[in-house]
DNA sequence: TTGTACGCGTTATCAT
DNA sequence: ATGATAACGCGTACAA
């Protein structure tokens, strides 16, 4: 009883002298054809361990079912959980996600999109990559009338939705938060400002310090990279002004960390000296010695909805650009390194 | 000059007016064919923006591509490091990697496996989940002859390669360390004793004391799952003994964490009075207020390795049932929480 | 070196 | 209700 060789839908319709395409139909759920039949062609060809072949299926219909999604890296905690929000989502409705990294290399990114689109994937979901300046291969994507949604790291483009956290807000109220905690002299550490999400997290760090009427003083905003020791350097340099800062909104939380354990270094108590906030709610921020305020970015329900935005998408096919863009809020959360409150202020000497 | 349809070696072989079967053979780099007519089938190619549809080369080749990875949860670190590693070892190759999470649920490994299948994957790699018993639904895919590669949770079935760690070895040696520190009240939280990770970790953690002359006390054996409130519930628990504990060697960061939580609440002194280690390496481990002791499971390597298990399989066909085991050794590293000499080093990462 | 013809497994159109 | 046939896009024996 070995199958070594695949049952196609011609070996069930020799086996009961019925033509290919009425096996077909019965396997389809198609309506032309008798319940007799019907329910016979499907006992035996569960009998004989038949599989459809969805090569095949795709081929002819052109619709494969399987959709890509491009991170710069897998094993980054925000981008995994966007990605299981993607499969939660998606799953259910047949489809099978592929991943690709860029490691935030624009020509990785290229490729991946052309060998996707090879393929015959029926989407795309995307965050670019930190080199990624021209756009010209995006814009390829709209040509083949393959759905392609940005999600956190996105470029604006027309035909193009996105699912996006607000990340001025995020930085806004992050800053507001630390202004409310007595702090005045904030200093932010900067992502990459190719990239829209710092850009704006920036932008809000800016209004919120304008609002309440603090100066916006150049050298208290820091390009960091999301590296460790990328925030330990900035204290250091930091800690060379004379006037020296009395809270850090980091647009990221390694930067936030480094931070952390280099002012611990210098003896500076936080959050008493010094307040700290970083950004993506990383799950090491929680339990760290000095649990670490932070701005949560939501990936999972980013994930789901811009699932949910790729299915409207395909559904309703009929208009061909559609182009929606959802903002989330995201979710500052307030731990020990910001709080001051329950603590006692400390007299400034 | 928009091309809504995507142009076949059709289109290009009427353009040039020579046969399709030609510009196929230019397209791969088939000996039969005029340098000439190669370069000028290239050209167009090229000009008229033609892709090749894999779609149908997969169908008329039986090869996809494409490899399924089924994993419990693919935000998990360990797991999304994993797949970094297949993803980075197989793209190269030309393969893709399509995610599953099987949700600790053995009912969605199997549709997953079938639908895997469906799709004509090329492999399948492979963390079982932990209500997984009934093996039958993988035993069909050797009948398949679709290679499949367990990684880190395997059942050991004839036919199939694997990819894992030492986990005895990983017990023992963290039972050793302990035992090395002084401690010889050892506790262990063990994981689910269905998956052999769990049974060995705890076997590794018994021989060590055996070989010690310290005695094997079933109260010093807790099953916990991966849930910080478990490992505080545990400590709880034993706290109510007259002979308290002096060391746990957990099978899980997460139990580990919780345990070292509660025994901060409990005024109780790390590592002076208990010394903790967990496993997996968590990324969170080392920023905890007490960067703590943990079995790393070397994931990235594990993914990598696994990745070139698959490809020897699909290389050397001929030797249809290649079985290989794969055993890595994991990686002790030693932090405040279990150490009790050099207190004063601090932990690299 | 190039062209012809067929098949990969399905589904859809047209007859019957 | 069912059957014959074409087509999806490609690769490849076989023939020329």
């Amino acid at each position: 009883m070995n199958e070594k060789d695949k049952v196609t839908i011609y070996d069930i319709s020799e086996k009961l002298n019925i033509s290919a395409a009425t096996v077909s139909r019965a396997l389809n759920d198609n309506p032309k054809i008798s319940i007799k039949t019907k329910e016979l062609v499907l006992k035996t060809a569960a009998a004989m361990n038949y599989k459809q072949n969805r090569l095949a299926q795709a081929l002819k219909s052109g619709k494969t079912n399987n959709v890509g999604v491009i991170v710069p890296y897998i094993d980054r905690n925000f981008f995994s959980s966007v990605i299981r929000g993607i499969e939660e989502e998606l799953s259910p409705h047949g489809y099978h996600v592929i991943i690709c990294q860029s490691h935030e290399d624009v020509t990785n990114e290229i490729t991946q999109i052309n060998t996707l689109l090879n393929t015959q994937i029926d989407g795309i979901f995307m965050s670019i990559s930190k080199t990624t300046q021209d756009t010209s291969h995006i814009q390829k994507v709209l040509q083949e009338k393959t759905p392609l949604i940005f999600f956190d790291r996105k470029k604006d483009l027309p035909g193009f939705s996105s699912v996006t956290i607000d990340d001025f807000n995020g930085g806004f109220s992050a800053t507001e938060h630390l202004i409310n905690q007595g702090c005045t002299k904030i200093v932010h550490f900067s992502g990459d400002l190719n990239l829209d999400i710092y850009k704006n997290r920036c932008d809000g760090y800016m209004a919120a310090l304008k609002k309440h009427g603090l100066p916006i003083r150049k050298e208290y905003i820091i390009q960091v990279n999301s590296k460790i020791e990328s925030g330990a350097s900035a204290i250091s340099e930091l800690w060379e002004l004379e006037d020296k800062p009395d809270a850090i909104f980091s647009a990221g939380d390694y930067a936030a960390l480094g931070a952390i354990q280099e002012l611990k270094r210098r003896k500076v108590r936080i959050p008493e000296d010094v307040c700290v906030v970083g950004f993506s709610n990383e799950p090491f921020t929680k339990y760290m010695e000095l649990p670490m305020s932070s701005v949560d970015q939501t990936p999972l329900e980013m994930g789901k909805i811009a699932a949910q935005v790729f299915l409207e998408q395909v559904k309703g096919k009929q208009t061909l650009t559609i182009e929606k863009k959802v903002v989330l809020t995201p979710e500052l959360c307030i731990r020990d390194s910001s709080n001051r409150i329950g603590k006692a202020i400390p007299t400034v000497a």
